[in-house]
DNA sequence: GTAGGGGTTCCAGCAACTGGAAGGTCAAGC
DNA sequence: GCTTGACCTTCCAGTTGCTGGAACCCCTAC
């Protein structure tokens, strides 16, 4: 398969799945002309990282669970441990961004908005007076 | 007022107040020695930029920011828009999160993590027959 | 004069791609 | 046989927002 193919079925841009290739992810063979020529394997690897990807882990996250897949001796609880990880960081980001939320859309709902130039926003934001 | 000092006042690293004034967010004096002269203004800029950054505006949104705070012809709409548009992007990472979460803990749930190699997470990954 | 704690510049690197230029390859149609 | 166009290749640069480190200067105190 060429790398067009590979690129429509697992969804993921022929840029993407080279600079894969560049990190080591998958070793794709290389036709005579250069082409690279991916098996059914490194399809398969790449719809895995694809979706490990859209649920949080990290590149190099995606590496180890790809050697865990391909372990047959594996301990299920690495995997567990790898995914309990990602989703500390989730909740954490998830908390975070809640709190700029809380803020933000306070501050949002407190100004008007029209063509005069007083704000709350800014004015949140230079107060000397406030802490942080 | 030497960089240290700022950093000290503003909490941010030393590295990012340099970093600010290479990309022209801040144009701090200099003294006969070099060495950088930060004003009281600079200072409040900084502080303005730190709580805005914390607030999840991006850096050239706190340039515009900057601006408007500057222009005392501002329309509060201009601001209002900025902050409506970052509330947005919060917003939709939150959501993107929150899908991660829940597909991630629920996988997180049935896996035993134990020593055997069985894994609800790893076939979640690499089932062929699954869409998406 | 020397030790320390400032400060300065510049270069490299992080994550995870993405865009673009310059060029080779292949199949189809004339 | 030649052209056209879609594909593929590599390489280099840029994105965001810093951060670390090296090599070096400055200032004050002892």
């Amino acid at each position: 398969m060429n790398i067009g193919d590979v690129a429509r079925r697992s969804g993921l841009p022929a840029k993407t799945i080279r600079y894969y290739e560049e990190i080591g992810l998958i070793r794709p063979d290389r036709g005579g002309n250069g082409y690279r020529d991916f098996s059914d394997a490194d399809m398969h690897k790449l719809i895995f990282v694809q979706r490990a990807r859209s649920l949080g882990f990290s590149v190099e996250d995606c590496r180890a669970l790809l050697s865990l897949w391909e372990d047959r001796k594996r301990a299920s609880s690495d995997v567990r441990g790898l995914a309990v990880t990602v989703l500390d960081r989730i909740e954490a980001k998830v908390s975070e961004l809640l709190a700029m939320k809380a803020t933000l859309s306070t501050l949002v709902e407190r100004c008007h908005g029209d063509d005069r130039p007083d704000c709350p926003i800014l004015e949140s934001l230079s107060d000397a007076d406030r802490a942080g």
